[in-house]
DNA sequence: CAGAAGATCATCT
DNA sequence: GATGATCTTCTGT
């Protein structure tokens, strides 16, 4: 299937973070292609304070400034790593981050990378994605509107299905806005265990 | 240059 | 529910 267009990126951070859900990643790599669908996904804007781009811009927060339709990989925690896509004009930071995948394709690659853990928690949550992805440093900045690492388009899902969920998280940093869409009760979403159902839209 | 915090996860109680 | 792992990035002095 062929990859989304920039135009699809080119957008503001809560319409990519609603239809991305549903969308394909794809990744190949000399060690083979893993895919899956989205199912979680959160959006941070330029005027998020819970955003890495909320001061301004950054040798790290770069990406967010840049071209949509490019990913945007930082490394957190000493030890994980976050796959964002970059949405929004140039110049306006902004990226949406995906958080969670249904695995469709490269499973046994995918437990290959991840180790003795539970298919279910193959790619769910934001660290593991990266991990059962094989997405690191080296994929930041890469060009989503082209393989090896993109998006296609998927299955278009009920939007009743999608939960808005402002507010995730107790630090300081966590007061802004976080909006986390997810597909309601689906065993692939990383959680939290109870998205609030604030609304629709 | 020191210090703190971090868009997380695995493991333990 | 709490904690440790592990290190980059940013901020203040």
């Amino acid at each position: 299937m062929r990859p989304l267009a920039r135009a699809f990126y080119a957008r503001p951070v809560l319409v990519v973070a609603r239809d991305v859900i549903g969308c394909i990643l794809v990744h190949d790599t000399a060690e083979g292609r893993v895919a899956g669908q989205v199912v979680e996904a959160e959006a941070y804007g330029q005027e998020d304070p819970g955003s890495h781009a909320f001061r301004g811009r950054t040798p790290r927060t770069a990406p967010m400034f840049e071209r949509p339709g490019h990913a945007y990989v930082y490394f957190t925690y000493g030890m994980h790593f976050c796959f964002n896509i970059v949405c929004e004009r140039e110049g306006v930071a902004g990226a949406v981050l995906i958080r969670a995948v249904e695995p469709l394709e490269g499973i046994e690659l995918m437990r290959a990378r991840r180790g003795p853990v539970a298919d279910r928690d193959l790619a769910r949550g934001p660290a593991r994605l990266t991990q059962a992805f094989g997405i690191a440093r080296a994929e930041n900045r890469s060009d989503l509107t082209r393989a090896p690492l993109h998006l296609a388009p998927g299955e278009r899902l009920p939007v009743q299905d999608v939960v808005e969920t402002p507010r995730i998280g107790l630090g300081r940093s966590q007061d802004g806005r976080r909006w986390r869409f997810a597909v309601r009760d689906n065993r692939w979403v990383s959680g939290p265990r109870r998205l609030q159902d604030s609304s629709t839209d």
